[in-house]
RNA sequence: GUGGGUGUAGCUCAGCUGGUUAGAGUACCUGCUUGACAUGCAGGGGGUCGAUGGUUCAAGUCCAUUCAUCCACACCA
């Protein structure tokens, strides 16, 4: 087979491109079931169609490549399942954004000529993020891939509405919401952001009618006044014992309200009295259901205050009986009416002021809820929504991850997620959106029939007539909810289906564990009735260099495809990868990103390296049959690497993982044994053939390794090097290995590395120059072991030549000790006999240090009763080897006097 | 208010269930154009692991208190 060239230079752009389009023509991404495999599922939390691709996506997918790589290559079946997300809300802004630039509203176009742009704007830019997802090297099987939109997924999100409806556990009514005005659209508890603003506490006076007394009390939203229904003191409260029963006149309309006593109504604050607004605050609505006042809407769905319009429809409903249950009534706010709230509120308060009513403004911060895709301010509304009883379905998804057969990674965010189930309050799923999938709820006007059903066009059980389809849409997460089912087929019975769930890990960021994985887990178990996935591996956010989120209102975002342009692909995902923990935020870096291109620059510099010593004998990676002592210790090492590779995969260390890896490479593969292949390469003959079948062995496996970091640059690589699968992705991952064991031959290299590194040292210290070459003397009992490393002495540390002896006598030399060998060096005119005397001392206390600090701790009786025999061997060993080095440092100060 | 994270070298961060004299990258200093790589090689300086106390033969690692900083959830009439 030929063999690819490298380039002289590493240059990502060359091969990344050509090397994705032919994994996905080949076909590997796309798994085929095999009954005798274990399959190994991730699906992709989707991106919206709204999305370009971020930092978080880059993160999130290069992690889940990592996983799906590296199980694919250890035989698993494995499925990346990829799709896009409609995101209602987010794209529904957009298209209304865009319509209003050419003078467009909604209404103009009505809700199918709406739809239709939708579904261009979904062609036109839908495949955008799918695009950039494929130039980071996600390997997902593209011919699976999915939308939560599609005629699949709706039919899934048809099928539970129906059934959840059917079980009683989804319900229509009248009940508080939090609405944001500006997308005119209910919104649910998770999706509402609280954030700090400056605003005032208006101090305002409310005269008892009974008494004539003012009754103060402090309002952050004055503008709701005209919605009040009572006032609320506290039962217990002495100040007010007076006015149990009594009345106020509501300023303004002068109303009379009643004053209720309640629970709600805290007397350590304020004045210790609360004016009730039920239509537009919760803790308000609550307290009126208790106390059955009436609940008044003031305020329009679209931040103006009611008129007689408002009014008049509402009226129309008691009048015609089609009032539900907490129905508001609404007001007609004569003057004020058609003021925004804002407007109003300003016009309120000057009035109250006028009237005497207005005691004093008192500034103060406080947080306000707003809409977390426009941010702006939240307005509570009692409104007719759908709602999906939670507390049923929350009870097992709890059980699920308390008991273990579904873990958070790292554990602790199974807190949150706690935190979160145990105190859940029914989703309000309903959206006064046209971008999503329509409630299949129809209603009958004639006679005020409410049908849910799975068929698109029901006439009325009741009088046959035909209904009208509420106009709302579901909450995009309600389809999200189903994303690890309703993507394999359900609710069909398919063989995907079968085989590939329950998935095996969801792969995201901690700031979505409440908006989708706890509906995810609920709705596995209820609709599955088997959980959705086994593991929950969480990340962090990318922060930018100063630990700020990207944002784009800071303008400080990362493009990811512009540092791959810059960087390659690989660099990115090494960087994301490397030197994070789980769950933790990370910094980006521009040198973090430049470290991983050099370390991938190292990597193609090595098989270069390699290429070019490597005769074409060798067919396929294969050890020869004679190993020599360095052969054995890179080996053993590599052993032991795959091991530590493989564990700090499985649990999901992967930044530890990636460093393993790195560490190998750049330090024993290639600073050392390329370094002493070299005289062996160079010598020719059966002992060069040996050392290239190691280097392309060890190769192999390096790369097979690294391939689920940097999947492009190994593959181009394994492509050069002889290997034995026509692809990287489908190689077998390195397993440890017994056989690779050489624990002998391991140490007996490490003698002859502290050796070199000794002499180094002294050369250093004493500035000669590389070119200087000097004869190198070794006095040492392991004379087998140090010969066989002559050559290495004298490529890695300027040797001349090497003379191993039992003992050695050299005048005018340099002297270096370690654990098993002294090292002389005669520098000739180099050598000051007091110097050499001075750096002997020196060594000898600090290793008279090392000597104390372990007698201390093996003197000590205790230790050596209680500690582990492995520990206390160890200590012992280390002993030993100090006092050896001792020995021979005393003695080579003896010889010099 | 409740829960949680973080605090280790100038900077960015690793350090799993406690067990060598605490590591890496980067920055810094010194010296190297020896044909894989200057996106490199060799050598070096630099940390009382936020503070205090405790448990233990042994603490960066466990416990308590405390300071700083960040986050989530709740509340705020």
């Amino acid at each position: 087979m030929p063999r690819k060239e490298l380039d002289k230079i590493y240059n990502p752009k060359d091969f990344e491109g050509r090397i994705y389009q032919n994994w996905e023509e080949k076909g590997y991404f796309t798994p085929q079931i095999d009954e005798n495999k274990t399959p190994y599922t991730i699906v992709i939390p989707p991106p919206n169609i709204t999305g370009q691709l971020h930092m978080g996506h880059a993160v999130d997918n290069t992690l889940q490549d990592i996983l799906i790589r590296w199980r694919r290559m250890q035989g698993y079946c494995t499925l990346w399942l990829p799709g896009t997300d409609h995101a209602s809300i987010a794209t529904e802004a957009k298209i209304v954004e865009a319509m209003r630039k050419e003078g467009v509203t909604k209404e103009d176009i009505g809700r199918d000529g709406f739809l239709e742009r939708a579904w261009d704007w979904k062609k036109q830019y839908g495949g955008r993020i799918v695009t950039q997802l494929k130039k980071l090297g996600s390997s997902c099987d593209w011919t699976r891939e999915r939308f939560t939109l599609d005629e699949g997924c709706s039919k899934a999100v048809l099928e539970v509405f129906n059934r959840l409806y059917e079980k009683g556990l989804i319900y229509r009514g009248n009940r508080m919401v939090n609405w944001c005005p500006c997308c005119k659209t209910s919104i649910s508890d998770a999706e509402v952001e609280y954030t700090e603003q400056q605003g005032n506490f208006w101090h305002l006076l409310y005269p008892v009618k009974e008494t004539g007394e003012m009754l103060e009390l402090a309002t952050t939203r004055p503008e709701t006044m005209l919605g009040d229904t009572a006032v609320a003191i506290n039962a217990e409260d002495p100040r007010y014992a007076h006015l149990h029963g009594c009345h106020v006149i509501l300023p303004l309309l002068n109303k009379e309200i009643p004053i209720v006593c309640d629970e709600h109504a805290d007397m350590t604050k304020g004045t210790g009295v609360v004016k009730i607004t039920p239509a537009h605050d919760p803790n308000d609505y609550e307290v009126g259901l208790r106390h059955n006042l009436p609940i008044v809407r003031v305020f329009t769905y679209d931040g103006h205050m009611t008129g007689a319009e408002e009014k008049a429809a509402a009226d129309e409903l008691f009048a015609t009986g089609k009032a539900a249950a907490n129905e508001p009534e609404v007001l007609d706010c004569g003057k004020y009416a058609g003021m925004t709230t804002m407007e109003a509120r300003k016009a309120i308060v000057a009035d109250l002021e006028a009237g005497g009513f207005l005691k004093e403004i008192e500034p103060l911060t406080h947080e306000v809820g707003t809409c977390y895709r426009c941010h702006t301010t939240i307005e509570p509304m009692v409104s007719k929504q759908w709602f999906v009883s939670m507390k049923e379905l929350a009870q097992p998804a709890i059980e699920a991850v308390r008991g273990g057969d579904i873990r958070f990674i790292p554990e602790r965010f199974s807190k949150n997620y706690f935190h979160w189930m145990e105190n859940i309050r029914d989703w309000c799923i309903s959206r006064q959106l046209w971008w999503g999938h329509r409630i299949p709820a129809f209603y009958c006007d004639d006679c005020n029939e409410t049908v849910v059903t799975r068929e698109a066009n029901p006439v009325c059980p009741k009088c046959g007539k035909p209904m009208r389809q509420d106009p709302d849409t579901l909450d995009t997460w309600f389809s999200s909810a189903l994303w690890p089912f309703s993507t394999l087929g359900w609710p069909d019975e398919t063989k995907d289906l079968d085989y590939f769930y329950p998935t095996s890990t969801l792969v995201t960021g901690y700031d979505i564990i409440t908006f989708w994985v706890s509906r995810m887990i609920f709705s596995g178990l209820e609709y599955m009735g088997k959980k959705p996935f086994s593991d929950i591996f969480i990340h962090g956010l990318v922060r930018d260099s100063q630990g700020r989120k990207m944002s784009k209102s800071l303008g400080n975002g990362i493009d990811p495809l512009q540092v791959i342009d810059e960087y390659g692909a690989d660099a990115l995902r090494f960087m994301l990868a490397n030197g994070t923990s789980p769950g933790n935020d990370m910094r980006y870096g521009d040198d973090k990103v430049k470290a991983a291109r050099n370390f991938a620059n190292k990597l193609w510099n090595a098989s270069r390296f390699i290429l070019m010593n490597l005769s074409d004998e060798i067919e396929k990676p294969e050890l020869p049959d004679e190993l020599l002592m360095e052969d054995m210790w890179l080996l053993s090492k590599y052993n032991s690497v795959v091991k530590t590779v493989n564990d700090n995969l499985e649990n999901y260390e992967l930044g530890v993982a990636s460093q393993n890896v790195y560490d190998f490479i750049w330090d024993v593969f290639c600073d050392w044994y390329i370094e002493i292949s070299k005289a062996r390469l160079n010598a020719g003959g059966q002992t060069a053939l040996n050392a290239q079948k190691v280097l392309v062995y060890v190769m192999s496996g390096i790369l097979r390794l690294l391939h689920p970091f940097m999947p492009f640059i190994t593959e181009e690589i394994w492509q050069a090097i002889p290997n034995d699968c026509e692809t990287i992705m489908l190689a077998s991952f390195p397993a440890y290995d017994e056989k690779l064991n050489f624990a002998g031959e391991e140490a007996e290299f490490q003698r002859i590395m502290d050796a070199i590194k000794a002499v180094r040292n002294i050369r250093t210290e004493k500035n000669v120059p590389p070119s200087r070459k000097a004869h190198v003397y070794i006095e040492t009992s392991y004379g087998e072991t140090f010969k066989k490393g002559v050559a290495f002495f004298e490529r890695l540390c300027s040797a001349s030549g090497v003379t191993v002896e039992e003992t050695v006598s050299i005048e005018n030399a340099a002297v270096g000790v370690t654990d098993s060998a002294k090292i002389f060096l005669p520098l000739g005119e180099l050598i000051d006999r007091e110097k050499e005397l001075a750096r002997l001392h020196k060594e000898q206390e600090s290793c008279q240090k090392d000597i104390d600090i372990i007698s201390r701790k093996l003197g000590n009786a205790d230790f050596v009763a209680k500690a582990p025999e492995k520990v206390v061997a160890n200590e012992k060993a280390k002993l030993s080897r100090a006092q050896d080095r001792m020995q021979k440092i005393l003695e080579s100060i003896a010889a010099m006097q």
